[in-house]
DNA sequence: GTCGCTGCTGGTAGCGCTGTCAACGTTCCT
DNA sequence: AGGAACGTTGACAGCGCTACCAGCAGCGAC
């Protein structure tokens, strides 16, 4: 063979196999499973290839092999905080491994979701990060029959396509209005913005554990579709005072929202615990430093995405988790912002783990 | 031929071209260049393509063309909420468009930039998106090697290697350090975290502003290496107003700082604006919700990436724009948290287009 | 009427890699 | 000693698409 280089002058694996003295499906071989080379080669074989400076033809590969590295990772925003550390957590997790991420934004919409969930699939990835479990029953359809292992984050349901990895919403919205119970509040009132499906189930734990506690009226709750932000959190806290004077405390489903409750208040001099109590929900690192410091409810967003990617990486090299189902819990972390009427300070209380899952198993109504 | 489909079961190109009873090629061209066909031929392939579900496998096409479609972006972090909103402009922009984003982290690091550069190089993407003017050598003189349109985001300098977007952030610090003289205040502290070269930058602006009029020291300013926060805002003041308790005003290198600087004061009885003024940089949303609200360096981070990403295609389809560098400029936000001295509410300083370029190449000190 | 031009179409030959299967040498067992 | 079993290696034949070039018709210019 008379050319030595492909045109554009990259080297191939062709040039490696030859510096090395093997077949070209040695040295291919070296790159895919070195551990069936002998020794002697697979020696000779990465040195040539370091000598080269060769770097595989990702296409060809691709081509040839009819598999792609490429987890695809649909999530509905990358504005929202809450989706940038899990993001943080799944980039972090493929670094060092042979896959790349392919990322796309179904800005909440799941008919979005649908269209891209079609067009990654016709791609063949190695793996698929999706979010959340209310997909449409068309996307729900070509998840199943995908040929890759695919898992469900931000939230787990009783029904996973395959893996799955969050928490309860649910449950955590309860816990949050048990701790503001707890300190003595009762008429609570709720703040969401954008209502996607996980805020929606917040609401729908909250609802619970005020009508468990017969305390709930619907001019508590007041809601928006527009997008959160922390601006967005005063107007609605002033349009809950108008509609509810004598509110004693807010479970906000945000900790943007939170804070700008925070700041309404201070602006309306109402002061914070005393006159009202506010909780946030996610646990943003602003939330220990504001004054008062914000009560929220933890949850482990990077911590989620870290997992996730590590847990589908596994699965794709053949090795699927024992666990494919994982509760990361949640945990209501009190601070000065909920935290005056009584000096009780015992511990937070906490998510469980396969615990939650079962407790939502036994709720159904939360979640179809 | 004997076999109708691939093995996976997908459609392929002959298959469409034998319902639009056209040659293969000719239904490959359908999709790079329609025009080229006769529109008989075109609408055929066109439904043949819709009927059967066509999806183009990129991989093949990757293969055969030599190039991609993938667009790769360089950026320093994920966490920052900077990035998130540059992003967010890059996907929109990439959105519709045939090509896809590539996206990969250097922490700050330009030699892991290198590395990731040399990678991204190698699957010889349509376009390139890199992070900043800071590039190692090395880098560079892949970048100028490279075969394909790059554009440098963030910040813009006297070299671009290709195109460039941004602004001057050493101008933006001088105008935020010029608002404050103008608001009457002399002691302006300078509080910055992580320290990059665009925060950096941003220093020096402020001890450039600050020695023309004399009035540097070097114990005003409190810096360090470690990532960025609201909590770490509060750490940062407390040192300085050790150093200098005289102090009259905080000119923050980014808003969480500046959120941060706030609640400390609010911890401490320091009243703002009287006893001090604060000035953030990057008017991140939560600025003018705040109690006071607070002043800040606007920068167009969403219009950045959207108007980089569009370029850059642009550019990769062949038709490069007149104005390669573009200065989007910056605007001083003035709000309460500067402005009790003089009830002064002149128009806030801007930033200029191309002016600045010439200003900073008149200022080569800074960038080198 | 011939030539060359343009617009459209098709055939051929890969792009660089890997799946499959066969073949080889070696070891270990009976 | 013969054979099975294993570990290791290589040849071949594509993966699905596009670059390149050739061909063909239809047209106007000379």
């Amino acid at each position: 063979m008379g050319r030595k280089r492909t045109k554009s002058g990259k080297i191939r694996l062709a040039e490696v196999a030859e510096l090395a003295g093997v077949s070209p499906i040695t040295a291919s071989r070296f790159f895919r499973n070195p551990e069936a080379l002998s020794v002697a080669k697979r020696t000779r074989v990465e040195s040539a290839a370091k000598e080269l400076g060769y770097v595989p033809n990702l296409a060809a590969r691709a081509l040839a092999s009819q598999r792609t590295e490429v987890i695809g990772v649909l999530i509905p925003s990358l504005t929202n905080n809450v989706f940038s550390d899990v993001l943080r957590g799944i980039y972090d997790a493929s670094e060092g491994s042979r896959y790349s991420i392919q990322l796309s934004n179904t800005r909440y919409s799941i008919l979005q979701e649908e269209k891209l969930l079609r067009l990654f699939l016709a791609q063949k990835p190695a793996g698929l990060i999706v979010t959340g479990i209310d997909q449409t029953a068309e996307s729900r359809a070509m998840l199943e029959a995908a040929d890759c292992p695919i898992i469900q984050i931000m939230e787990i349901g009783p029904h996973p396509v395959d893996m799955m990895i969050g928490f309860s919403h649910y449950d955590a919205a309860r816990a949050a209005v048990a701790h503001l119970f707890a300190q003595g509040h009762r008429k609570i009132g709720f703040v969401g913005a954008r209502m996607d499906p996980r805020v929606q189930r917040r609401l729908d734990g909250y609802v619970s554990a005020m009508k468990d506690a017969a305390l709930f009226e619907q001019r508590l709750v007041v809601t928006t579709a527009t997008p959160t932000s922390v601006t967005l959190g005063g107007a609605l806290f002033v349009d809950l005072l108008a509609r509810e004077p004598e509110i004693d405390a807010v479970f906000c489903a945000n900790d943007d929202l939170a804070l700008g409750v925070l700041f309404e208040c201070r602006r309306r001099d109402i002061t914070v615990p005393e006159q009202i109590a506010i909780v946030g929900f996610n646990d943003l690192e602003f939330m220990a430093s504001a004054v008062p410091t914000l009560t929220s409810v933890r949850t482990n967003r990077y911590e989620m995405g870290r997992t996730a990617a590590t847990m589908l990486i596994e699965a794709i090299e053949g090795r699927r988790p024992e666990q494919p189902v994982l509760d990361l819990g949640f945990k209501v972390i009190e601070r000065q912002s909920s935290s005056s009427r009584h000096a009780d300070s015992r511990p937070a209380a906490a998510g469980a783990g396969a615990g939650a899952v079962n407790k939502m198993v036994a709720l159904p109504s939360t979640h179809d």
